[in-house]
DNA sequence: GACTGGTTGTTTGTATACTGTATACGAGCA
DNA sequence: TGCTCGTATACAGTATACAAACAACCAGTC
């Protein structure tokens, strides 16, 4: 019995879907920035106990879209424009090792793959569906992560942009026709230079592509005010925003 | 009232505690690779209840340390040289953004700062203290990680680091007096170059520092076979571990 | 009136108990 | 003997219950 067409029983655990569940709910704003997360409702609210709650929480904490302190509970962080900046300036270098690999295993295989996620993102933006662009310019990018081969760095890169996940939505949902349709574009004339297996050039088009995105989400979306750069990791400055 | 000289009160949960104990006996190489982490017993055995010991198995998942899989436990994760090799290539790419960051920001309290920590590491070598060469040793990276003042990187480039840890306390314990009094001459001479504003050398400095690293892990530690590198991330290999 | 100090409510941290899943082992069958 | 299937057991996943910590409020004192 060969069965090739089944697929194995997804077994997600309840931690899991409720990260899933949160994390959806954070991109696309219904919880805002600062809002906190209480155990007892969220596990209410989804049917659950508490435990899969605390754990899916210690997901987002670490995915950096949530901060907790302890015994003061979790709520949802809004990074600062210099952390969006920092966010950005590690894709950059990030990215640039990525193009440098993908170039290095570049073969037609890997065209045809990146030409079709193209394809679907421009029947997205005609269908004027922004969901349907943010998530097939994340496969773009994913793709590309695994060009590279390099799981690890797939892991990091992607971890980066999943901190970014809701303003892209958010700011994307933002550009014009005419600007989505440029955006869509860019992506066929990026696969043309991969092609042509010029690194230095591909890398300036990816790091460009990234600060583009940086400078989108700086004027369209609120972000919080910037304090000393130099505590922006101590929580101090979150603290406030919970209050 | 100033009171800057007053630390918060640290309130570590059982959690981290648990964690810690748990990072440190994977570093000294008490849980070897392999050794499965079954709840309850650690529970018992650090006198907590099971709830501490799971919260901090996720942590140390997250940094790399530990794999689990839904209902089947965890158990320490011992990487294959090809992800040693992967580890090693990202360090080099995000130690040379730190040195341009570092050399940019330089100043006259830097170079203090980072003399201090060579002379307690030549300290601990002429004292045959490994553990103390180690400390130092990363002291010195995350001085480093401090001055090129990019929170997130410093974040990333030590969870990278510290999916190294055993191995390099492992592997600095096997260097020669005369192998770790040049080691340590090293971090002089790289301070030098630092301050020099040399970019360029200080970064082929830096990469050449990560890769001997990498070498010497990779002769004096023992890993797991090899598969096909596109494994590496499934977690197929690691079952096997197990069992 | 501002400050200290207790008091209470809310929420997290932790313990314990239960449920569901995965693996191992052994019985039944070819 | 080799296989499949049922059953047992171990352990992770989850629920519930309790304890401790924080924050806010109110009363009392200087």
């Amino acid at each position: 019995m060969p069965l090739t067409e089944v697929q194995p029983v997804k077994t997600r655990t309840f931690s899991e879907e409720v990260a899933e569940r949160l994390r959806e709910a954070i991109r696309n704003g219904s919880l805002g920035a600062g809002s906190r997360l209480v155990e007892q409702e969220v596990a209410e609210q989804l049917g659950v106990s508490r435990v899969p709650v605390r754990e899916a929480i210690q997901m987002l904490v670490e995915e950096g879209m949530v901060r907790k302190a302890p015994h003061r509970g979790a709520y949802v962080y809004l990074p600062t424009a210099y952390e969006i900046e920092e966010i950005s300036s590690l894709r950059v270098v990030l990215e640039c090792f990525v193009v440098e690999r993908v170039i290095q295993n570049w073969n037609r295989e890997h065209e045809e793959r990146l030409r079709s996620i193209v394809a679907a993102m421009r029947a997205g933006m005609q269908g004027g569906d922004p969901q349907r662009i943010y998530e097939q310019d994340y496969a773009f990018h994913h793709a590309l992560w695994e060009i590279a081969h390099h799981s690890l760095l797939l892991e990091v890169v992607s971890g980066l942009r999943s901190r970014l996940s809701r303003f892209l939505y958010e700011a994307n949902s933002a550009l014009s026709q005419e600007g989505a349709s440029r955006h869509v574009d860019s992506h066929d004339e990026f696969i043309d230079v991969l092609k042509s297996g010029d690194v230095v050039t591909a890398q300036r088009e990816i790091a460009t592509h990234i600060l583009s995105a940086k400078e989108r989400i700086l004027t369209h979306c609120q972000l919080a005010p910037v304090q000393s750069p130099a505590q922006t990791s101590t929580g101090t400055a979150a603290a406030e925003v919970v209050r």
